[in-house]
DNA sequence: ATTAATGCAAACGGTTTGCACTACT
DNA sequence: AGTAGTGCAAACCGTTTGCATTAAT
């Protein structure tokens, strides 16, 4: 299959990243890869899945899944849990960060690395190493708390 | 049915604040309640039924599950989520905290408040209060960094 | 031609639901 | 007697698997 159509880095050499690899680069992943390329900070499967059948209607979850342990092993997502309990993949250049989640409008942000780094070194001292791309940290946003007072 | 048997507060007396809602004390919440009194943290509703399995073999998944939506109502659970994604319940006098998840063994500690509050108190500047209880940190415990350096 | 990747369908695990039945109050 | 709670079974959702088929190399 031909190369991916002009996409920003690092998604326009995934194909090459995976022959490279001696795998394959089809119209299923090009789809899975555009939906990523378009997408920033964190998608959850599922998301992904529905996002991908809009452009490709032949798109089935296994295909999604596979091509995401694949894009995984190449370090363009790393996975996560998002606050819902669902798994989530974290998408972009900088994969390294958290999630803020409200529990009441649904909302997220990322965590920067600053904050990342200084819950980090709370658990320091402990001797326990964080893996900042698992942080997901809940509650009201201030729009929320403004909204309604209960 | 009888009043549960002496078990520490607050479960002793979990039959009663129940029955002053117009709600009821059955053999199967005893085996619920029972499980909880001896859990100290958190557990998973998929743990929780099988453990009360073992004593009553006669508990079912939907049981155990509206079980803990009855007791989340009275504040003696409280739900969160854990390193696997999986919903989480935590139990005990002080449910207001989060964990500590190792991701290589698996083990889990419980974060305390001061580490809790230093969390929350990063995220104050932009309005977001965070709820405690449901914070998850994920990483790798000084064990396993000592046991194999990868 | 080789073999990675796909599509399907079935199975998974944890959780939730509808409904007739049981049993607490 | 009234009705909350139960057990069952089926459905749910997101995800994973086996396997025959397709298609990238």
């Amino acid at each position: 299959m031909a190369r991916s159509a002009s996409l920003p880095e690092p998604w326009a050499s995934v194909g090459d990243q995976l022959r490279a690899r001696g795998q394959r680069w089809t119209r299923q992943r090009d789809a899975v890869v555009g939906v990523l390329s378009r997408t920033q900070g964190h998608i959850t499967g599922a998301e992904l899945l529905a996002r991908c059948r809009q452009v490709d209607a032949s798109v089935v979850p296994s295909t999604v899944y596979r091509t995401l342990a694949a894009l995984e092993e190449l370090g363009l997502v790393r996975h996560g849990h998002g606050a819902s309990g669902r798994e989530e993949f974290h998408v972009g250049a900088d994969t390294e960060h958290g999630h803020l989640h409200c529990d009441s409008c649904g909302r997220q942000w990322e965590i920067g690395k600053e904050k990342a780094d200084a819950i980090a070194a709370l658990f320091q001292a402990d001797g326990f190493q964080v893996d900042r791309s698992h942080v997901t940290i809940v509650g009201r946003c201030r729009d929320c708390l403004r909204a309604r007072k209960d």
